[in-house]
RNA sequence: UGGGGUAUCGCCAAGUGGUAAGGCAUCAGCUUUUGGUGCUGACAUUCGGGGGUUCGAAUCCCUCUACCCCAUCCA
């Protein structure tokens, strides 16, 4: 875990310390509509990586309210993944069903408290009566139900006597608010449709915004996380629990951002039309974004978990890089498995100068990975290598096999290029080539300098494998639609030739195909006789690399340029007291400004001049500290008087206190409303000016700190600020900032 | 356009008045019988823009801008 703590982990230890709860208790709470993908993944990670980081619990619930597009197979789909990530969701899963009794209860509760009427407006009239964003809605004349028919009515709804969409049931809260959310929600709709759960028991079923809230309420869920999108719902989250008079350990609802990432689509219904349309195979194709499809392609759980605690938790819409995901499967898997080697498309090498046979022994694993284990690497006059270490023509820079460069075969000898052969069309079909005897891999007495080793197979052992090779489903970095798919993003390799062991032996499902990259034992397609591997991930290449960055165009991108809008012009009483504020008051355009336009801070800061005579020093203080407590504290009273501010300017004016103490005084004041002389006698504030008290405490800090004393005099001047705020530090802010600067920037000299 | 959010490096992301963390990516150098790995170093005088307050501002105040979410009987 990283030693910086995401904002859900802050509130739950300030939860968990103030004594709010107990212990924590999430839940993850998937619709079973539709594969997980890896943004649940993210939300699993959150949901159970916190829980079991603070000893408490973690649920898995399934959202079940809609009975038309749940299925049970993705009940299952859900927990093979939560499983598969490694969580334990206890005794049972819990399914949201499970609570439509309770959650009928609440409701008639809601009607009983006049808090929720049977509307019976049809769909067109309930969307025309809410209104827009922009203007209020209207409500109902159905909301003025006595409560026995609303009863009545609501009974017979869930004993199926109506039909689809003749009622809904709806809270009764506020036609006209801002938050369109608030409009009278509807709480249940009915629908005669059969339940994958609860059967045909139901002919009701309840809304997300009321089933939601009352199931976190009735599983005990002390924080309960979710997604950005649901910010407006948290009005009626609040507003149900409330209602309802479930206040005493009642979960709250916290956002954050879900995650993206580029060249990827995330959305479930985007995702099914890839299924649907054919465009992938399955679910669990390995180019799909689902925790199925990253498991058949052979990524771990670890690297998906890692990814997970890497892109971290916050508020803002951001994309992920899918190469951070790529460094995370290359990273766990670069510890883990085997090398071996494998050619994917063979050129033929004829070694004119070997007869027989031999047998190399080759460890599985490269110096650095501290594993052991190793086979046997059959070699003999025929073998393939890969077409692409074999140029005639080589550009600067390239290590391979050339007519005049020797190199080496992994494991092997060092083999030199003696005849090219080609058909009559001039593509290359066999290379002749000579093997140095004395160059044998570890045994090498040749002296002759290669630059590279290359992946070979011998001909008559190598065997045959498929190879898939996957790239990215898209090639546009935020694809809209199937137009963007990249049409290469699936490559099959029928005839590729691996080295015998990698079958005979399988030390391992997944592997590193030297140079190339991970590959993984296709979990459903593999047989002994059709073995087929699925590439993960390729290594980093910083030679593809180099040789396509030539042909890349850089492209300078032009820097926005900030188009500022029109300020709303003041009226006539703003604009009189605005002039007044900079003509007679000598204050300055900002924060006359800043005053003018605002009546309470106007007359707040006409009190205060009015009982001392220090317009600048009052106006900034009212423009700024006072502004945020009224800010802060929205039309309640605040606790400190006009009078103690010109008080407290008193005493900065007659230098008592510096205006650092000044703020700090001020935070009390606001707190407490206590007085600011009383403030600064009891807790002594009185600044401290005098260079003879300051300079020994400078001098002490100078000595604490040789390495920024160094960096200081190598020319790093921000360190001032650094001394300065040590010394105001260690006198408790008491110092006179104005002269610590001074003595500090005198004695660093 | 009303309400709710968000802006810190190419991509994530810490930081809440006193030295702009970290990861990915990128670029160098060393190591390497994988053009892999590992190691070392470089990479934000500046935090969406502009003002203001302060000895000192990414952090406080004012103001402007951009983007996301909300008008399903979806979740």
């Amino acid at each position: 875990m990283s030693e910086n703590k995401d904002f859900l982990r802050v509130i739950i230890e300030e939860d968990l310390k103030s004594g709010k709860y107990k212990e924590v208790v999430t839940r993850f709470p998937p619709e079973p509509n539709g594969f997980p993908h890896i943004g649940h993944a993210k939300s699993i990670y959150i949901n159970f990586g916190i829980a079991s980081e603070y000893n408490g619990r973690c649920y898995l619930r399934m959202d079940d309210t809609n009975p038309t597009k749940e299925d049970t197979k993705y009940v299952e789909a859900l927990k093979d993944a939560v499983k598969w990530l490694g969580f334990d969701w206890g005794n049972s899963v819990h399914f949201t069903s499970d609570y439509f009794p309770k959650l009928y209860d609440y409701a008639v509760e809601l009607i009983k408290m006049g808090k929720a009427y049977v509307d019976s407006l049809d769909e067109e009239d309930i969307r025309k009566y809410r209104g827009t964003v922009t203007e209020a809605g209207k409500r109902s004349k159905y909301s003025e139900r006595s409560i026995e028919e609303n009863l009545d009515l609501f009974l017979r709804m869930k004993n199926g006597e109506f039909k689809d969409g003749e009622h809904v049931l709806r809270a009764k809260i506020d036609m006209n608010a801002a938050n369109m959310k608030m409009r009278d929600p509807i709480l249940y709709r009915i629908r005669h449709a059969h339940h994958f759960r609860a059967g045909d028991r139901w002919s009701i079923y309840p809304m997300y915004d009321f089933a939601h809230c009352l199931s976190d309420y009735i599983e005990g869920i002390s924080h309960s996380f979710c997604t950005l999108e649901f910010e407006n719902n948290r009005d009626i989250y609040d507003w149900v629990l409330d209602t309802l008079g479930l206040k005493s350990q009642r979960p709250y609802q916290y956002e954050f951002a879900r995650l993206s990432i580029n060249y990827t689509v995330m959305s479930k219904r985007k995702l099914l039309e890839l299924v649907e349309g054919g465009q992938v195979d399955g679910w669990d194709d390995p180019r799909m974004p689902t925790i199925a499809g990253y498991r058949r392609r052979g990524y771990t759980r670890e690297s998906i978990l890692n990814f997970c605690d890497q892109i971290g938790i916050a508020k803002a819409n951001s994309t992920v890089d899918v190469a951070q995901l790529e460094f995370c499967i290359r990273d766990d898997l670069n510890t883990k498995v085997p090398r071996v080697l494998c050619v994917l498309d063979p050129l033929k090498i004829t070694i004119e100068n070997y007869e027989g046979h031999e047998e190399i022994d080759a460890p599985y694993y490269p110096h650095d990975v501290p594993k052991d284990g190793s086979r046997k690497l059959p070699f003999s006059r025929n073998i393939y290598i890969e077409r692409d270490d074999f140029n005639e023509n080589p550009p600067k820079g390239y290590f391979r096999l050339t007519p005049e460069q020797p190199v080496r075969l992994r494991h092997g000898y060092i083999i030199t290029c003696k005849k090219v052969i080609k058909d009559d069309n001039g593509n290359i079909v066999e290379i002749k080539a000579e093997y140095h005897p004395d160059s044998k891999s570890g045994d090498d007495t040749s002296g002759i300098k290669v630059k590279s080793a290359i992946q070979w197979v011998s001909a008559k052992e190598a065997k045959t494998v498929e190879v898939r090779l996957y790239d990215r489903l898209y090639s546009s970095e935020s694809p809209e639609s199937i137009e963007d798919l990249n049409p290469d993003s699936l490559k099959v390799i029928k005839n590729a030739l691996i080295e015998p062991a990698v079958i005979t032996e399988k030390p391992d499902e997944r592997f590193q195909f030297e140079r190339e990259g991970y590959f993984y034992a296709d979990p459903i397609d593999y047989t002994d006789e059709k073995p087929v591997f699925n590439k993960i991930v390729g290594l980093k290449d910083s030679w593809g690399k180099k040789t396509k960055a030539t042909q890349n165009t850089p492209k300078p991108q032009a820097k926005k340029v900030q188009v500022d809008g029109e300020v709303v012009a003041m009226n006539e009483v703003q604009k009189r007291l605005f002039n007044k504020y900079i003509n007679e008051h000598g204050l300055n355009n900002e924060v006359a400004n800043t005053l003018a336009r605002d009546e309470t801070l106007s007359s707040f800061y006409e009190k205060a001049i009015s009982s001392l005579n220090s317009p600048i020093s009052i106006a900034n203080i009212v423009a700024n500290e006072v502004a945020r407590e009224i800010k802060e504290n929205q039309g309640s009273q605040l606790k400190f008087s006009a009078a103690q501010i010109a008080e407290l300017i008193k005493m900065v004016d007659d230098e008592i206190i510096s205006n650092k103490i000044a703020k700090v005084v001020f935070e009390d004041m606001a707190k407490s409303g206590k007085n600011p002389t009383q403030i600064v006698e009891t807790k002594g504030l009185v600044q401290i000016s005098d260079p003879s008290k300051i300079s020994p405490i400078i001098d002490e800090v100078i000595a604490k700190n040789p390495d920024n004393l160094a960096k200081f005099k190598a020319g790093n001047s921000k360190l001032l600020g650094f001394f300065v705020g040590q010394v105001l530090k260690a006198t408790g802010g008491k110092a006179n900032p104005k002269i610590v600067n001074q003595l500090v920037a005198q004695k660093l000299k």
